[in-house]
DNA sequence: CTGAAAGCGCTAACAA
DNA sequence: TTGTTAGCGCTTTCAG
């Protein structure tokens, strides 16, 4: 006498299924599967009866259901590192729109700290998603691996890990180090520093590289080099305190981002009593929002994050619907946006 | 010839279920089930017979599959709307760690700007996440019906809603504001300005409600209130070059967040020629990174963000386990932090 | 403690 | 175009 009787909202909550709407269309359960499935031939006359019954009772499609059917989930991964750096709120914001755009949705991770990479990789495995982006340390050959084997492309973004078993997207750091460079050499300073984050960042690593080099290549020299333990503003102060107080203290320094520069300009006026851009030429990296501050007016190197989105949006939904073999890698060129930082060379 | 020769890399780019692991071990399917269900009871041989199984194959169990028969995805939708104030990003920190914490996901959903919210509640349930917060403008009461119906608790972070049928976690920005009145009083200054987000943010509401509260109680006024169109800094640019240019301009003002402080400081500075704190007190609202900055040394009113997301979060998972009718709201206090923006009374 | 069998809600052949 | 019938990969009674 029970099981007959029972309607859906009693046996569960009102979990309304497929099968509830076909009952109350009088249609078969297939039927409902095609009127919610784009593409599938239905007549018209179907397609309203079953969607009056499925407004009727306020019927959704299980999305999960679906996916262990259709083996797709249309989840993308994003495995986030750096929640202290503004401009990844800026890249969640692109990556949530240009995803959403395509009809994904984001599962977003955090491995900051204490937090273990390899182990949530494979939590956002289980959930079997059809992409995975990563902007976190090291990439271990286990998750390249284990995404190569269940044809789940995987893209390193604003990282640039050693191996090459995944692919890659990135602002060209190095050019962007070189730009600086050039830029800081106009500046009629001579004595260049370079006050970096942390040394394991390959942004660290690849726009320190790209400075030296410019300078070099000039036949300078940077004399001084302070590692940041983080990129934000906190520790550029205590960074900044160490590259000013240095013997020969350096009077055109490269910061390897926005914050670690505006960090050093005001330490620099505040406690050194330096009038900027006169005493002291700062370029950074990124432009955020605040570069453009009238207290900073910070002469920058911008990473196109959007058009890094994009790209990275391009190769996930490419490849999750026609898997290929082998790994593609797009560096894009930064920009460099001049503003009040560095100084003029005297007329000579 | 085929079917039974089939392995299961053949059969489906590699992707092992139970089935491959109880027949790797020689045991039952529901044996490898019960290994991978905590709370299950096995043998301590079943148990290391089925896990070196599965670690032969890598069995990872798929999560989808288990929350079809569980009604448990352990996702938890995250709806936000401002993706350019940078506490977001803290929030975001936040949230992620302490889901995380408790075995449960973020699935991220961006409404800014051209995104409906009422559609991206639509989509986020058809993934049966276990619970929704949402920190984004109206909330419609189809989607908190649709919520409750389906018992999936709903909490509004940051925000007030009309309706209060749902759960609500926000700071007490009425008393903040008071707060930033009774300070602003102190500085001497006695023509009070209120520099207003956007008009209709419950945030700039409240805020400015408790102000005006705090400055009318003393016998004063509030002379001007100009409305930024959005919580950055660019639009404080805008907002504070107005304000600046009243006829009677103010000489104390409250702005409802640290952006359009920082951008109200520097238009005073820069464009308008007063000097910091004597012609222009100023008091935020957030404390964000910046603020601390030698630059602004802003005095302003912190939110309990972490708090407020670990309140949510307890909210979300003792109801996602025990639904029970009826909703709450918690109301976090905020605190003041003082630094430099706001002037001394000059000595009577 | 273990295995067999019945689903969770949906899609995808296959016939009709 | 439609309905019938198998599953997708897993959990969960229910016997043994």
């Amino acid at each position: 006498m029970k099981e007959s009787t029972e309607t859906p909202s009693e046996r569960n909550a009102s979990r309304i299924t497929a099968m509830d709407v076909a009952r109350e269309a009088g249609v078969s359960l297939s039927a409902v599967s095609r009127v919610f499935t784009p593409g599938a031939s239905v007549s018209a006359k179907m397609r309203v009866r079953v969607m009056e019954a499925a407004d009727k009772l306020g019927y959704q499609p299980n999305v999960l259901a679906r996916s262990l059917m259709t083996q797709r989930t249309n989840l993308v991964g994003v495995i986030l590192a750096n929640f202290k750096n503004p401009i990844y709120l800026t890249v969640l914001d692109h990556f949530t729109r240009a995803l959403q755009a395509r009809g994904l949705r984001v599962l977003l991770l955090n491995v900051s700290d204490g937090q273990d990479l390899e182990e949530m990789a494979r939590l956002v495995l289980q959930y079997s998603v059809d992409g995975l982006v990563v902007s976190a340390g090291s990439i271990s050959p286990h998750i390249t691996e284990q995404c190569h084997k269940r044809r789940i492309p995987l893209v390193a973004f604003a990282r640039r890990p050693r191996r090459a078993n995944l692919h890659v997207v990135c602002a060209d750091n190095a050019a962007g180090g070189r730009v600086a460079g050039a830029r800081l050499l106009q500046s009629g300073h001579r004595r260049f520093g370079f006050m970096a984050g942390p040394s394991t960042a390959s942004t660290t690593i690849e726009r320190g590289k790209g400075f030296r080099a410019a300078i070099e290549e000039a036949g300078q020299g940077v004399i001084a080099t302070t590692h940041a333990r983080e990129y934000t503003y906190t520790a550029g102060v205590e960074s900044a305190r160490k590259l000013l107080s240095r013997a020969e203290r350096p009077d055109a320094v490269f910061c390897a981002n926005d914050l670690l520069a505006m960090a050093l300009m005001d330490v620099a006026r505040d406690e050194f009593g330096l009038t900027l851009p006169r005493d002291l030429s700062v370029m950074g990296f990124d432009d955020v929002d605040l570069a453009a501050a009238a207290s900073y007016r910070l002469t920058t190197i911008r990473q196109p994050l959007e058009a890094m989105v994009q790209e990275t949006v391009d190769i996930l939904s490419h490849r999750i619907n026609t898997w290929s073999e082998g790994w593609e890698t797009r560096q894009l060129a930064c920009t460099a946006v001049e503003r009040a930082s560095i100084a003029e060379p005297p007329p000579d």
